[in-house]
DNA sequence: CCGGCTTTAGTCAAATTTGGCTATTACGCT
DNA sequence: AGCGTAATAGCCAAATTTGACTAAAGCCGG
């Protein structure tokens, strides 16, 4: 889990010192939860790990009326380099991720033309919708009250989004036309053999 | 972990019957551990896992010498109704997933200007050597030899990878041009808030 | 023929992740 | 003022994933 090491550490560096929830509302608030794994177990989890690392420091809890204590963290310098040191290996790693949509695609043989090009459309359909809303929230001003490079990450989810829009179109668009990509539908469905 | 067992059974569907070493190879001979999560403790546990939910039947073990005992599978019909039901679901499902780019991304202004640019050049660098490498496969004739939705596979790897790699050069020319991304290299590290 | 390396086949202990759960407090509407 | 819902704050049992490990067999070069 290095990258939700990596963010924990950046948010309690960024906010110290903060308690779990603060946390959770921050990244919340940046919609990492849809491209970081950044779930309220993890969250609390890494909170605990790190603190174990020394990588945290625990300072002592308060409580507010009747609601569980909070336990609130700093960041140590061991766990300043390692945030930078984390941040680092994740700037310079190049590597692909697990994608769902890879899989599926792998076994598109399985899928009915009917249905693999309904499919792609709309996908590319949705990748559109989601895309023209990242660029009214860069006109409307909005994303002007931004840093900068928050604007730049969605570019970059524009940029992949239009990509992958324009590939499924064009996918579609053969397998309306007659490509065969399964062997035959039944073939498909009984003996026939994926050597990707 | 629906992708992990939709693949699963799908290799069961196409090759069975199978021992767990042969759905080991043949994902690996699709290079499929760089884009889903197939390590061998994710096959045999979903092997096991898919059996004792009635998804998968297991056959009786075979010895070869003195090597551990092998045990085959073969899909039910509950099992190839699950398949494609996870398939149809992962065909038609947009949502992002978990990269760890983007979580670097967002803690950008704590990478100071120089390092960012040299990262995403290299970033760029590594995208197109490997989609030119897809683009050699297709034209060398190894590609031919494969059934056409492992080349449409390619074609996406590769638009993203165009996509990215532009994206990559465009912000490493902001960075170089002077744009400002962190408050300044002392607030980045100390007190700045990210608010994304 | 032998030695070194690869392949075969599955497992394991640990790491990581999930998302609904709990009870209290705050807020907004009637 | 009261009720219903959302926010607060952390946790839990379970699910999922990892990748190095094991020992035997096979292969290739010297």
């Amino acid at each position: 889990m290095s990258a939700t090491r990596m963010m924990i550490l950046g948010v309690v560096s960024w906010l110290e010192p903060v308690h779990g929830y603060d946390v959770r509302r921050e990244l919340l608030s940046w919609s990492a939860d849809r491209w970081a794994n950044v779930q309220p177990g993890s969250i609390y989890h890494a909170l605990r790990k790190l603190a174990g690392e020394g990588l945290l420091r625990e300072l002592p809890s308060e409580q507010v009326g009747a609601r569980p204590a909070r336990t609130r963290y700093e960041i140590t310098e061991k766990g300043r380099a390692e945030f930078h040191r984390l941040l680092s290996d994740l700037m310079w790693d190049v590597k692909p991720v697990a994608d769902p949509f890879a899989s599926a695609l792998a076994f598109l043989p399985a899928v009915p033309p009917d249905e693999a090009a309904a499919a792609l459309r709309q996908r590319a359909k949705v990748l559109r919708t989601t895309v023209e809303g990242f660029r009214s929230a860069a006109t409307s001003g909005w994303l002007g009250d931004k840093p900068p490079h928050v604007g730049w990450m969605f570019e970059l989810f524009g940029a992949r989004g239009d990509a992958e829009a324009q590939w499924c179109e064009r996918i579609a668009d053969r397998i309306e036309s007659g490509a065969s990509y399964t062997w035959s539908e039944e073939a498909a469905d009984t003996s026939s053999n994926n050597q990707g």
